[in-house]
DNA sequence: CCGGATCCCTTGCGATACTG
DNA sequence: CAGTATCGCAAGGGATCCGG
């Protein structure tokens, strides 16, 4: 039922690769997130709440939580009088940006190949 | 409410272009079957169905259906005594190989940025 | 061999309300 | 302001069977 690993280890390393950095970009939000970020370069909690369409409190909390997990972006508490959070990104979570330039080249591509006339699938 | 169109068409272009790229890659799957085909040029149903480990002929034969709406794989059915399915990549599909590639490295720098030692997060 | 149909369980995620 | 807690639906996806 296995193959011997010696037969595919580097597809199977490939793989892993990339099945690695799907996982940091699951859900529906990642990207926009770390996209938001990285334009502002430092960005607050409520901020990023407002450039993100239609994500709810909950689940920018939650992405944020394992952005941070992941070591993409960092969060400073700051000490105002109605507490305030800063994110920005790690140098790590900088190297995002070749891929999100990437995606979004190929994105554009896609699109008119795909069809040449409407604007959402 | 709305942020005047003007001020963001720009940002707004990206996200969507990100969106459109994060759509064709949607789901656990998409990515592995097109390495998969790409590596070998041109396969057969039940070979991605042994490459991909764990995917289901549902999932498989859903993801190939989309995969070949967004014109990234060419189905060709040939005329053998049981029918034989072949994928291949489209000159558009091809194009992913570079974010497949680059999906890959950053993968790699990922799982040594986040902890040297373990290999599932 | 290819892949559709059905059944069912798990997960993602939205809405709302509440706390420090 | 920055999050947490709870509820609940709907989509995703696995297992299995069926038909061309």
């Amino acid at each position: 039922m296995e193959c011997k690993p010696e037969f595919q280890t580097d597809r199977k390393k490939e793989m892993m690769a990339v099945h690695d950095a799907m996982d940091v970009l699951n859900g529906k939000w990642k990207i926009y997130i770390i996209s938001s970020i990285c334009h502002y370069n430092k960005r607050r909690f409520s901020d990023i709440l407002n450039d993100v369409t239609g994500i709810s409190n909950k689940m920018l909390s939650k992405e944020l939580k394992e952005l941070e997990i992941n070591k993409l972006i960092e969060r400073t508490v700051l000490d105002t009088h109605p507490i305030t959070v800063q994110y920005e990104l790690t140098k790590h979570g900088k190297t995002l940006k070749t891929i999100i330039d990437n995606l979004t080249a190929w994105g554009m591509e896609h699109r008119k190949e795909v069809t040449g006339k409407n604007q959402q699938e």
